[in-house]
DNA sequence: AGGCTATTTATACACTTGCACAATAAGGCC
DNA sequence: GGCCTTATTGTGCAAGTGTATAAATAGCCT
């Protein structure tokens, strides 16, 4: 029962605060990716994800015409902060293609990009690509752009040495450094406790030369 | 309006038939991956996977205690399928060890392994290993199975050339080969007609080759 | 200060979901 | 052939879904 003592609290509605439009996008796209990531697509309701990003359902609505639409965007802003990450790392001057190969291959097999919740993320979005064109390209475009960078290092490292792949042999090399990466990559998010910190990288540079036919770096092995 | 020239056919009860318990139990669980693979987990209600078996909804109650479990048993057919068929190419006979290692690597890049629907089911399952402890138990156990499986393989190739790497070497060695695999694989499945029949097999070989320190064959290059 | 507008809440709706349970008939057994 | 078990169907239900839309209020403009 009501207490007439205090002035009648009851239906009295949420108060809220108007934030700007840019910064509502972005809470609402992170409290999506993070509803994805702990309870996977079934469980990206629109009423967790507003929960979660301190809103009520309906506000979605006015900033994205659907659902679908939200999880596209959350996918975008997802693929664009990992490969944007990732190239970040090759933007060093002063400094030899090999260096800068190591340093690459280095930072992405690391953290932040050696991230549990990256990869189920990447993980969940991407198993639907074979049902989802859209998906498909989208990750279809990014590769490509994350093999032509490889390539475009691999290239200049062999370079430095005086060597002139064909083209043919230079998508080959590209192809399967992308394969160490990648590969590395999933391994360490799956089961990061099972390797030491900077192991996986190492492991990478050092399959990666092999593959590129370097010779082992003089002073840094044991 | 029925129609009252026929014998009133409204109401009818479907017909069935009595299927085996082991029988109805696979196609039930096929059913559930066939739904996950297309629409995802989300798409995979239980009249849909019902639907797509032949049966009502209701009967899945009879063989599973609830969707949970015909979920987590369909994973671990999945995986028992796709770990049994990789381990397969280990089996040969009468060869050396380089050409078990190199047959293996070939089984692993090429159809039924390499396949879209098999990629997007394990992308789909292993997105909910963060957030599901069973699910990446089942995973690290089938990986380290896997890894183990190439450990013994790379023993025996490198003993066959008279080295004797120790324990640590050897890890490494395991590591870098299942990530050269893993990437492969996952590229291969993700944009199938972007590589020519064969071509990702050739490359794993190459560089699992040269990650071995392992002098190319002779007379088979071009 | 007071009004305007767009942001935000709240409610309604049709639909789907997983699960429970009663009704039914298929097919082996005597 | 008739019966009995149980595999299978069909229906119902409460909870949750995405979307539509009306009602309210926060905060800028003058």
């Amino acid at each position: 029962m009501p207490d007439a003592a205090h002035p009648a609290p009851m239906n009295e509605r949420r108060k809220f605060r108007r934030e700007g439009e840019e910064r509502r996008r972005q809470d609402l796209i992170d409290a999506t990716l993070d509803s994805v990531a702990e309870h996977g697509l079934e469980g990206a309701s629109l009423r967790a994800i507003a929960l979660r990003a301190g809103v009520t359902a309906g506000l979605i609505r006015h900033y994205f015409p659907g659902k679908e639409e939200l999880l596209q965007e959350a996918y975008a802003a997802l693929m664009g902060r990992m490969t944007e990450q990732a190239k970040a790392a090759l933007l060093m001057e002063n400094s030899s293609p090999r260096q800068r190969l190591a340093a690459f291959v280095t930072a992405n097999l690391n953290a932040p990009i050696i991230d549990a919740r990256v990869f189920s993320l990447w993980a969940t979005f991407i198993g639907r690509a074979g049902a989802d064109p859209s998906l498909a390209r989208a990750h279809r475009e990014g590769y490509l752009g994350f093999r032509n960078e490889v390539e475009a290092v691999v290239a200049e490292v062999l370079g430095a040495e005086q060597r002139r792949p064909d083209a043919n042999e230079l998508r080959r090399h590209a192809i399967a450094i992308n394969a160490i990466i990648d590969g590395l990559w999933v391994e360490g998010c799956l089961a990061a406790e099972m390797f030491s910190p900077g192991e996986l990288a190492a492991i990478g540079v050092k399959a990666i030369e092999a593959e590129l036919g370097l010779a082992p770096e003089r002073g840094k092995d044991k």
